[in-house]
RNA sequence: CGAGGUGUGGCGCAGUUGGCAGCGCGCGUGGUUUGGGACCAUGAGGCCGCAGGUUCAAGUCCUGUCACCUCGACCA
């Protein structure tokens, strides 16, 4: 570790500050750049690329499950925001007004929209008639604007990208499915595309998205021991069907009520990205969504038959369906290993005139650095199985990483000590009251991430009051 | 929104009692190099955040303003 560490002076050490750790990757990947734009980033081709990676990830599985993409306005005129009162209250600090087109003022404001729930209630009031026009299963993917105080890279900015899915049911009970299956979507898509375990479950009704009558998230744990919220899938119930009057004609004639959903995950998820499997040489990625693969360093290029050599090996990876760049610059050997550890390529190929005078080639792999000797003619073959293994172990490490790191709790003097001494999130049944619930916030400025499925709370008691609990919560310091 | 910090070539910084705007990195060109961030030579690049003021003279002093960063309260 002592010989890798001189060589990259530009980072700062993980453990030793964390937020400037994070800070550094996000520039020096070349993921983004601060704006000019107050509290907004510059997405740069790099980190565009994971984006598109996962959007790409994520598109497959809705298209999978039967949703269609939409695009809704960009504005919403302050009455229709006013329909579901909810929902006003829970945004109105943070939404962005427009006044003026050109010089002239708007006889109504108009909102950036802060999320879309009220665009796609206003139009699904206008198509939907019959019980045969649902259910409705619609996602897009735009940016959003949220009028943030403090903002960090792509953990909390002005404006960020996101999918938000809306669907219209005809029953509470359809609805539910579909909460609950974007949920089960949201936990796959992290753990086979971001190799990111997640905790998943209930929101406490402190906790929920204003205006849902349940909503679930999937939670991840940072290195630094705090969470992320990393998506959320809502139950809307027919609140919203009601203050904009969706009603359908049912099969018996009957005039009936939508019941909604809606579900997001945003660019934080790069923020997860950094934090989960980042090390002190830079990004880790996983292979699913890494812009390149596999990038191939020819040594010592003006020697005879090295660049012919590493555009074969290009050839064939490129053939066997892998994203591959052959770095052919004139930069020393030695900044390039540097330049794309940091930068998270999950594999590197050194090919050199020794290798060609044996028939093979160096590969390491980022997140272990082990280097594994592949002869040439099996490299289209091998390096898919070196990915797959590389993914299985970020999967496993980052999961082993969590689960040490939830400690379970049945008094509030030990939660007070744990929260303070253990970066990491507490296990501790709770009695339901939102007193209980901000009492340990107020203590420890920790909160509740999610309610859990399945706990078991037999015969325990609330850590807070000591009444009969009625679940198993997981609490812990968030993003 | 509170508290702090920073604005000087692309980036990181220095600039003393006010007196020629500098250094490192990076960048261009030529050459030698190439298995963990090379070296030599030679170049280019600045309205010192912005606006006032004091002064013979302001990067430096005064007033105002803007932007960004960090940490806290609220949020994907």
């Amino acid at each position: 570790m002592s010989k890798i560490e001189k060589f990259v002076e530009s980072i700062t050490p993980r453990d030793e500050d964390f937020a400037r750790w994070y800070t550094d990757i996000c520039l020096g990947a070349e993921l983004c750049s601060y704006s000019n734009v107050r509290g907004c980033i510059i997405l740069r081709p790099y980190g565009y690329a994971i984006w598109e990676l996962i959007t790409a990830e994520l598109d497959r599985r809705f298209k999978d499950t039967g949703h269609e993409n939409v695009m809704m306005p960009l504005f919403i005129p302050e009455s229709m925001l006013q329909k579901e009162k909810d929902h006003v209250e829970g945004f109105a600090p943070e939404v962005a007004w427009v006044t003026h087109g050109g010089d002239e003022r708007l006889t109504e404001r108009l909102c950036v929209r802060p999320t879309s729930e009220v665009l796609f209630c206003d139009h699904f009031a206008d198509i939907i008639q019959s019980w045969r026009d649902l259910p409705k299963l619609y996602n897009q993917w735009v940016s959003v604007v949220r009028w943030e105080k403090t903002t960090r890279p792509f953990l909390r900015t002005r404006e960020f990208f996101w999918q938000e899915g809306h669907t219209a049911h005809a029953t509470e009970e359809d609805a539910m499915e579909e909460t609950l299956l974007m949920l089960d979507v949201y936990e796959e898509f992290y753990r086979e595309a971001l190799a990111i375990p997640v905790l998943r479950g209930l929101k406490s009704e402190s906790e929920k998205f204003a205006g849902a009558v349940k909503t679930y998230t999937v939670e991840a744990m940072m290195h630094d021991g705090k969470a992320l919220q990393s998506g959320t899938s809502h139950y809307l119930g027919d609140g919203f069907a009601k203050a904009f009057n969706i009603q359908y004609t049912d099969k018996d004639n009957q005039l009936r009520h939508i019941h909604q959903t809606s579900w997001g995950v945003s660019s934080r998820s790069i923020g997860g990205l950094i934090m989960v499997h980042g090390d002190d040489e830079g990004l880790v990625l996983p292979p699913a969504v890494a812009p390149i693969q596999v990038v191939i360093i020819p040594i010592a290029t003006h020697k005879e038959g090295v660049l012919e050599e590493a555009m074969k090996l290009k050839d064939s990876l490129k053939a066997a369906g892998l994203r591959v760049f052959l770095d052919d610059s004139d930069r020393m050997p030695g900044w390039k290993f540097s330049e794309y550890e940091m930068k998270g390529v999950p594999i590197r190929l050194e090919i050199g005139p020794r290798d060609i005078a044996n028939n093979q080639c160096v590969a390491m792999s980022r997140d272990n650095r082990e280097k594994t000797i592949v002869p040439l003619e099996d490299v289209a073959k091998e390096i898919p199985v070196l990915l797959e293994a590389l993914h299985a172990r970020m999967l496993g490490r980052a999961e082993t990483f969590m689960k040490e790191r939830i400690y379970d709790v049945d008094n509030l003097e030990d939660f007070v000590k744990t929260m303070e001494e253990n970066p990491g999130f507490i296990r501790a049944a709770w009695c339901g009251s939102a007193d209980c619930e901000a009492k340990i916030k107020e203590l420890t400025t920790a909160t509740s991430r999610c309610l859990e499925e399945d706990g078991d709370t037999d015969g325990s008691v609330c850590v807070v009051c000591g009444e009969r609990a009625q679940h198993s919560v997981f609490w812990g310091k968030a993003y």
